[in-house]
Formats: C-alpha cells, sequence, structure tokens
DNA sequence: CAATTGCAGATTGTCAACAATCAACAAATT
DNA sequence: AATTTGTTGATTGTTGACAATCTGCAATTG
C-alpha cells in the first residue's frame, strides 16, 4: 500500500488477524451466508491452529459486525434483517455526507484528479453499459472521497459499512437496477461540488444520494419477513 | 437498565467483558493516562485473572480506541495527538447530524417530551451556573437525541466517539467555558427543529453546534505539539 | 572506534488441557 | 399426562505452559 516499491518490507501479519481476514472473506463472498453457525473446533481444524487463536478472530470479526456471539453456545453469521439494512444505508449516507463535506473544505489539484479520475471510470463503464463495473466503481468513487479527507476513524467506519452493505447485496442477490446515465449525471454534480469546494452543497447531494438504493433494498427485507412471519 | 425489576434477571458477564470493563474506568478516568504502558502480565496479576482472558480485554479496548497494540512490544494507551482530536470532533459533528435529522423524521409526543425533559435540565443547570452540571447535561441531551433514533449502530459508534473525547478532555484538563445561557439557546433552537419534525434543519443545527469546542482542543494540542517538537 | 553480532531479559504470540455452561432428552415424580 | 429433575454431549470460557519476537547492551570484529 504504502511500501515504497524498493525497500523489500515483510508485513508480519499475526495469525489470528490472517485468520480473521480468512473468515471474512468467506462471509463476504456467501461461502458462510447469514445464519450459517461457525464451530470454533470446526474452524481450528480447517485453519490448522489453535481454538484460542480462531476464537481471538471471531472476536474482531464481532466488531465488525459479520459474526454475533451468543454466550455460551457459539458464533453466528447474523441473518439479515430489514432493521439492519436500514441502518446501514442511514449510517452510510450521514458518512458520506461528511466525507464529502470535509474533501470539499481540503480540496486541492491533485485532489481533484483523483477524483475526476475515479469519476472518469464511473462513466466509461456507464457508456459500455457494463453493470457489474458500474456497480463497482460507484463503490471506487465513494471509497476515493473517503480517502481525500485524511480522516482515519473515517475510513474505519465507513470500511466496516462498506463490508456489511456489501454482505447484504451479495446475500440478497439484489444488484440494483438503474438508469446508468442517471447515476453517472448524480456523482458528476457532487464531484464537481467536492472539486469547487462547495461544502455545504457537496454534503447535501452526497447524503441524498446513497438513499434510493438503500430503499429498494429495505422494502426488500421487510417484504421477506412479512412472507416468514406469517 | 431495562429488565423489570419483578423478573430477577443475573446478567452474566464474562471475565473478559469484566477486566475490559474495569481497564476502561482506568483510563477514562486518567489512572492510566494517555502514554501509559499496559503490561499483561501486571494486569493479569492486579486482576487475578490468566493473561489470556486480559489479552482478550485489551483487544476489545483496542476496537474502541483506548488502547493500541505494538506487536510483540506491548500495549499502550495512545498519547493525545491534535489529528485524532480533529477526527473525533468531526466525526461527532456528523454524527449527530444524522441522529438529528432522524430523530426529527421519527417524532413522537412520547420522543418529545423525553427530549423536552432533558433540555430542561440543561437550562436549570445553567440558571444555576453550574458548569459541571451544563457539561454534563449537554453530553446528556445529544445522548438523548442518539437514542430516539432507535438506531442500533449510531448508538453504538456515538458511544465510543463520545469517551474517547471524554479522555481528552479529562486529560487535557480542559474545562471548556462558555456562556451558558448562549449554550442553552443553541440546543433549544436543535430541540425545536426536531420535536417540530424539521429532519433538514436539526440536522444543520446539530451539526454545527458541535464544533467550537472542538476547535478549541485541536488548537490547545496543536500549540502543545509545536512546543514538544522544538 | 564504528559497525556488526550475539546474548539476556522482558513481553507478547500460540497452544492444548481443563472447567463452566447450555440444549435436548430421558427418567422420575406428582 | 404434565411437571420437574437428572444426565449426557456439544460447545464455549479460562488457564498455565511453552515458543517467538523485540529491545538494549555487551562482546566481537574490521
Amino acid at each position: 500500500m504504502e511500501a515504497k516499491p524498493s525497500s523489500l518490507t515483510v508485513i508480519p501479519r499475526s495469525l489470528d488477524h490472517q485468520a480473521a481476514d480468512v473468515i471474512r472473506q468467506q462471509i463476504l463472498s456467501g461461502s458462510f451466508p447469514p445464519g450459517h453457525r461457525l464451530i470454533e473446533t470446526q474452524l481450528a481444524e480447517a485453519l490448522d491452529l489453535s481454538r484460542g487463536t480462531v476464537r481471538s478472530a471471531l472476536q474482531q470479526l464481532t466488531y465488525e459486525n459479520l459474526v454475533v456471539q451468543l454466550p455460551y453456545r457459539g458464533w453466528l453469521v447474523p441473518p439479515l434483517r430489514s432493521q439492519d439494512a436500514w441502518e446501514l444505508y442511514t449510517l452510510r449516507s450521514g458518512l458520506e455526507g461528511l466525507a464529502a463535506r470535509l474533501a470539499a473544505m481540503a480540496i486541492s489539484s491533485e485532489k481533484a484528479t483523483l477524483l475526476e479520475r475515479s469519476f472518469q471510470q464511473l462513466v466509461d463503464a456507464a457508456q459500455r453499459g457494463d453493470r457489474n463495473a458500474v456497480n463497482e466503481f460507484d463503490f471506487g468513487i465513494h471509497k476515493t472521497i473517503i480517502q481525500l479527507t485524511e480522516h482515519r476513524r473515517l475510513q474505519q467506519q465507513y470500511k466496516i459499512i462498506e463490508q456489511q452493505i456489501r454482505l447484504y447485496i451479495t446475500a440478497c442477490n439484489t444488484l440494483l437496477e438503474f438508469d446508468l446515465t442517471e447515476i453517472a449525471n448524480q456523482h458528476q454534480s457532487m464531484v464537481r461540488a467536492i472539486c469547487c469546494g462547495n461544502a455545504s452543497l457537496a454534503q447535501q447531494i452526497a447524503q441524498d444520494h446513497s438513499t434510493a438504493d438503500g430503499e429498494t433494498l429495505v422494502n426488500y427485507l421487510q417484504e421477506l419477513e412479512a412472507k416468514n412471519s406469517k
């Protein structure tokens, strides 16, 4: 990431962190779907680690809301609830608004170029009509904005939220279908506001932007819950 | 808190959580000030627990940014940096803005009463000229707003930020000196906006509100850093 | 004498064994 | 038959021992 290419650095990563990485990947990819039970001994066996180390990994993931612990009963990938989807999207909206505001306040020509490059990728993908790429570059542009703020806590927080949103999207198998040029336009006004340094406008646009797909997901989950309760 | 008084419930809390509670308290109260080193064996001895359990507690506190881990070298209460203070206050501003918005969107007469009661406590304290109480009820009113949202993740996040802000304030020994009636007035307009259900106004006021004391803290720390670098 | 190497002490990283708790079912009781 | 009370197997909670790594200093080397 930030290591100079010449100085060959070995990033020492403790086993529990590595274990957390592996398990996280399994959850996000859908191999451990929501509702799946995780058993310490089984994971320890599979990863060829001791139970304590696996346990430590699971505790890390607890703080990312990717697993929940039921005392003396086990670990669980939390099931999908509409309440959680609502929380995720509202929180994301708030964080992105903040990020856009801060980014606009500290804009520079280098940062503007970085952001515009990120935006251009989105536009290109939209013109190609490549929905998957649009989706990915959509995430990318927001991530760029977050990074422009140089706000460690915000980056960390956002990462955790984004992870969970991805989990919800893959688990619902919902590739949201919107007008591609519309998406590009919305982003354009946001990018412009940030690059001009118009903080409050940037915040407004960013926060309003990320609500639509949130609501469709919440509605989808609410219907599912209504069906299951009957 | 929320247990019925009749049904005698024992809240089972695992030892590592209890240990985390104790250590957290020590840090927040200033017994373990920023820069203080924490040694697993010493803590284990003092708490009469095994090292593994203490270790688990420290990992929890890592996710609250109350301790940092230097691999193979130890645990540390992170020193005060102006960058962190900036992050804390900007993030808090964003979260409070979101909370005010959501609270306004879901206001009810019960919730309004709750909020106004919380506000009244602040007013009373301001009239008494009791700075300590004003400060505490100031925190209280914001906490009330957060709770009105019924947003678990927001509550959790906010709690962690508030903790750290308290740490910074006590460590700097900075009891911020502002005009008490001014504080009360600012809050009044916010409370009113929320109770009217005026979401965007409430957000605006809330987010602008919590910036002033943040900046004084950042400035104080920057001066300190400038002095130390010489 | 500067730079490197090797060693000792302190501290964390990992593990495997034992204890505590839980859920489900069988047995006993009324 | 319904309720209570053991019992058992599975799983997590906790611990103490051993391994790996870091820091600082002394010994060695050129």
